[in-house]
DNA sequence: CGCTAATTTGAGTGACTTCAAGCACAGTGG
DNA sequence: CCACTGTGCTTGAAGTCACTCAAATTAGCG
């Protein structure tokens, strides 16, 4: 009952969600949206609370309303290594419920968020009923596919110099700037080398050398992309 | 004519691919199987020869009868990345299919192959008409995409001895070993260290460390394992 | 043809350089 | 005050370059 009531409450935010939500949701039918709206519950996590946790079963997947998360794996000596972010819009977990193993990686809250949960059986059933829902569904992961490869790539050929300029472009891609061309999202310099694969005291060093050269400048987490050109010249794209 | 006939001919090969092929048609009605029999295309490949190249567009997927092949993404200054091997029963280029984005990487033959295509349009019309066979498919690219994480962690964090170790003991996993611990692959020392991420010369270093440490045995490109265990305690698993 | 000669390709070594990790420590600011 | 940022210094891992050697291909040519 008190269930319910919270889903009631929640429709509204929800019913957004979806709408945006990677256009994932876009083909269903009414009655199928309904299923969905009717499985679902909300919850709200702050900074550092984690959503699922690597190496544990998830029966479910998450839809991010609001808010920002890393997703990483924790490789040696229990270092994160930060696989992609999740914002506004996104779906995270439904790699494991598809594969039917056990989460490859967790997923940690940087900024507050809202995230609705998706039971699995309301995902099969949707896969069983909505072809075009799979196909999207699909895309995703195929795409997804095609930049982890790319990944792969970068960081296996290129320098921490040329791969820390090419996150800072993919963050802004990703966060986009503000008027002052601010990056929208606020990450540690650690958070940084765990995207880059390198030290933290690679990654300070190397901003200020960008700061040096003028082509970011620095006020605490605050990375302003000032040359987003030469920015691309150093990330060798 | 011509081609109906070519077809005809290599039905019973195909059969068996398509039989073993991953699993992947397990779910097909006997009359999808024959839709694929009937659209689909087998052709011979040499060693050296390109199945798909990175960058075109790809109007349907392969799958692999006999032989081996590489995928590789092209990186800086033309350096290969290899992202993996493909051999019998294994199928490739359908993630560009499905994300209907250009091919990002490319298939090169490594081993002479026998490889069928089947057009897109099949692969879309079994999405519509299968859910069963939407969900092994997702459960393939959903296996992948988790691969191609745990890669990430490991060339982000691990070293090239340790990378190198992991990548011996992978290949053993896909192609296995003969009775005298043989890998039952043979590659170049460059296309392992771009399997790796590395310069060709330190893969050459570490294999005769390696050898000189008796864990592993060289002939040319015959690799034995000879020790196991230990390369799993080089790799750092 | 058949049999060298010439060229290419891959494996392996050594010397040198450089990038980036690691450690220790000093600010700093929420 | 503790987590985060920043700096200097040192060391080591791995990349680069330059070269040799062996095997495999291809060309040349009587």
């Amino acid at each position: 009952m008190e269930g319910r009531m919270k889903n009631l409450q929640n429709v509204p935010i929800c019913d957004e969600c979806i709408l945006k939500g990677h256009r994932i949701f876009k083909d269903l039918t009414p009655e199928q949206l309904d299923t969905v709206h009717f499985g679902k519950g909300c919850s709200v996590y702050k900074r550092g609370n984690i959503i699922y946790h690597e190496g544990h079963r998830i029966n479910g997947f998450y839809c991010v309303q609001t808010g920002i998360m890393k997703i990483y794996k924790t490789g040696i000596d229990g270092k994160e290594q930060i696989i992609r972010f999740a914002r506004e819009g996104d779906i995270i977990g439904f790699r494991s419920v598809l594969s039917k193993e056990l989460a490859c990686t967790t997923a940690k809250v940087i900024e507050d968020a809202v995230v609705c949960f998706i039971p699995s059986e309301n995902l099969f059933q949707l896969v069983r009923e909505n072809p075009a829902f799979s196909m999207q569904l699909m895309q995703l992961t195929c795409r997804e596919l095609g930049e982890a490869n790319n990944f792969i790539t970068d960081i296996a050929q290129k320098t921490v110099r040329e791969r820390l300029a090419e996150i800072l472009l993919i963050l802004m891609e990703t966060f986009g700037l503000d008027a002052k061309k601010v990056l929208q999202v606020s990450l540690t310099r650690e958070e940084l080398a765990n995207m880059v694969g390198t030290a933290t005291e690679s990654v300070i060093r190397l901003l200020s050398e960008f700061k040096n050269d003028g082509i970011i400048d620095l006020h605490g987490r605050k990375i302003s992309l000032l040359d987003i050109p030469a920015l691309k010249k150093v990330s060798n794209m």
